[in-house]
DNA sequence: GGACGAACCCGAAACGTTTCGGAAAAGATA
DNA sequence: TATCTTTTCCGAAACGTTTCGGGTTCGTCC
């Protein structure tokens, strides 16, 4: 391993010069500086990671922390999320650290021993929770992170997210336009940041327009194509008044409730209307369902490259108003609406 | 952060005499060595991974690369593999790092640039091709890893492997003892080892029986239920002679067999029988298969133990012999194999 | 009572980098 | 000529750890 000491012995110049050279500092002269780069380049150079850490308090390292869920990677959804944050950060020149906690780990002394040894420069933390505990321990513990999504009182942190609340909003306000008044939510696991805000936006839409709450039709759960058959199965065979229309926190849910409708001798959009957020996953497409699904658009795709941006920005100790992001999300009309059929 | 200083202070000894108590070195009385480790704990001391590799050349993280491929994460065998590997390290206090590359990135500058950084004790090698490459360089650069597989003339490395040789053989001996003659091979992508090794095996179960060996029912690509399907459809669409049982790279590849002689009207084991290795991937079960499969199995959930085994062997200097590990199999006879149709 | 060994301990150097404080040389200003 | 700037450079310290080569006690053995 080529080290600072030896460019500098190869050019005649002191460490410290090269140090800045290679780091563009201002006061060394143009032609030294392309020097030492040539040769560092020549001799394949690579800062010594530790090394800088030890003195600079920066490695270039950022970390990811998950638990070890029962069916993470049975969706591709986790895949994505690694891939593409991994891959944003290689093309960054840094590192990411995939920690996976054992399944009933406390996750807060695992972000301790992770900053005690003192080797990463910041987090990516996913999935918040409302008033997720882990935002005030890093906060505290004075070290970088990125949240993906918002979460607790005072936003004070950098993050990435969707206006979840909105989206809400806008998937229930489009089916109360057209006419219907008992819609129902097939939403995500209660106790997420984003499944709330997106409950929130489910009932202001509803108040809104003056329609009914119904609590029977609100439902939490996991956010697959199981539930989403279970979830509507429920909806239909209780006593509660059955909904004329479904609002699905995202397409998996909507293929388990396009299923069950199918073999409950349903239609949609005939009989009921169905929409839902599609975050495009890989493995299932909104456009090819039957009839096509109408959809708030967001790609989860589309958020490794900000996470990526504001977590380098907080590293690098920029203002905190650079590095809140809100991503777009679009309306997509298709197929799967119609007014309700005349009770 | 408390650091050695701090520990050194409170408890009126030298830095030197506190680093070798939580070492565990020799030359400190059983009552220091107590005291320190309790207050060690006391403070919440995590020993610096920076200054610690810098000085002794150990940081206790391991590295995978993997290129972006293009299906990474649509079947759940890379999760399993990266959580894996990084449950099992981070059980032994080590870090796991995921490197992702672009997708037709050359890999060898890769780890030559991660190697430079000077911050991994080592690698874990996954996929191996014939004569990889990867291993070579890394021999020469002199640092610690293990390959899942075997490669190459010279295996005097750390490795972890199944007998994929005798595992192919078995599964088409099994064939050839009920008297079947024209056995087909659904094998993997080829270049990779185990896939050269389980053709290698099928041979010799062909030539051992006296039985031909037809190139056109030897079938290599991609080892999912599409291939699984169009190979099999190949199979009894061409010119070639039909076979009378299939040998199946794995259960996805005997999923998409299945559902190809369904659609050709062809009973399994009635007029054709099937036989594949079981990896146990979490979403398919080859007992739940009708008519239930016959596998040789080998859990690839058993890999990570002795991989993390292996390399971190490897790094502590360890002899190679114990860091060559294979695996067992077993052979699992259920009812998806019968004697040939009568002719 | 001197030599020896065992048990326990410590100072200092080293790893490769960044950075602070200053210094030399050259040109500009008085 | 003396002083001040600007440009370009350098020595030395620091980060937190491990480890080398010692040192000091204390008891034991001749």
């Amino acid at each position: 391993m080529a080290t600072l000491k030896d460019i500098a012995r190869s050019l005649d110049l002191s460490i410290t010069q090269v140090s800045r050279a290679l780091n563009d500092h201002s006061d060394v002269s143009e032609e030294t500086r392309l020097r030492v780069k040539a040769t560092a380049r020549a001799m394949n150079y690579h800062p010594n990671v530790s090394a800088r850490k030890l003195v600079s308090g920066r490695s270039g390292i950022v970390g990811l922390v998950v638990p070890q869920h029962r069916n993470i990677g049975q969706d591709g959804i986790f895949m994505e999320v690694v891939a593409g944050l991994s891959s944003q950060f290689s093309g960054r020149g840094m590192q990411f650290v995939l920690h996976i906690m054992a399944e009933q780990e406390p996750p807060l002394p695992v972000y301790q021993k992770l900053i005690g040894t003192a080797l990463l420069d910041g987090f990516v933390l996913i999935d918040p929770m409302d008033r997720d505990p882990r935002i005030d321990f890093l906060r505290r513990a004075g070290i970088a992170f990125v949240v993906h999504g918002r979460s607790g009182e005072t936003i004070d942190y950098p993050y990435f997210d969707i206006e979840n609340e909105q989206l809400a909003y806008d998937l229930t306000e489009h089916l109360l336009a057209r006419g219907h008044r008992r819609i129902a939510f097939l939403n995500g696991i209660a106790g997420r940041s984003y499944v709330s805000r997106r409950e929130a936006g489910y009932l202001r839409a509803l108040r809104a327009a003056g329609a009914p709450h119904i609590p029977e039709l609100h439902l939490n759960g996991d956010m697959d194509e199981a539930h989403g058959l279970t979830g509507t199965i429920r909806l239909f065979s209780g006593t509660a008044p059955r909904p004329t229309a479904i609002v699905c926190g995202n397409v998996r849910l909507a293929r388990g409730a396009y299923q069950a409708l199918a073999a409950l001798g349903l239609s949609v959009p005939g009989d009921v209307s169905v929409v839902a957020h599609d975050d495009e996953l890989p493995t299932l497409r909104a456009s090819a369902f039957f009839p096509a699904l109408t959809v708030t658009r967001a790609p989860l795709r589309d958020s490794w490259e900000p996470l990526a941006d504001c977590l380098a920005g907080a590293i690098a100790g920029k203002p905190l108003a650079g590095l809140q992001r809100l991503g777009q999300y679009s309306f997509i009309e298709r197929n799967s609406v119609a007014p309700p059929a005349a009770a």
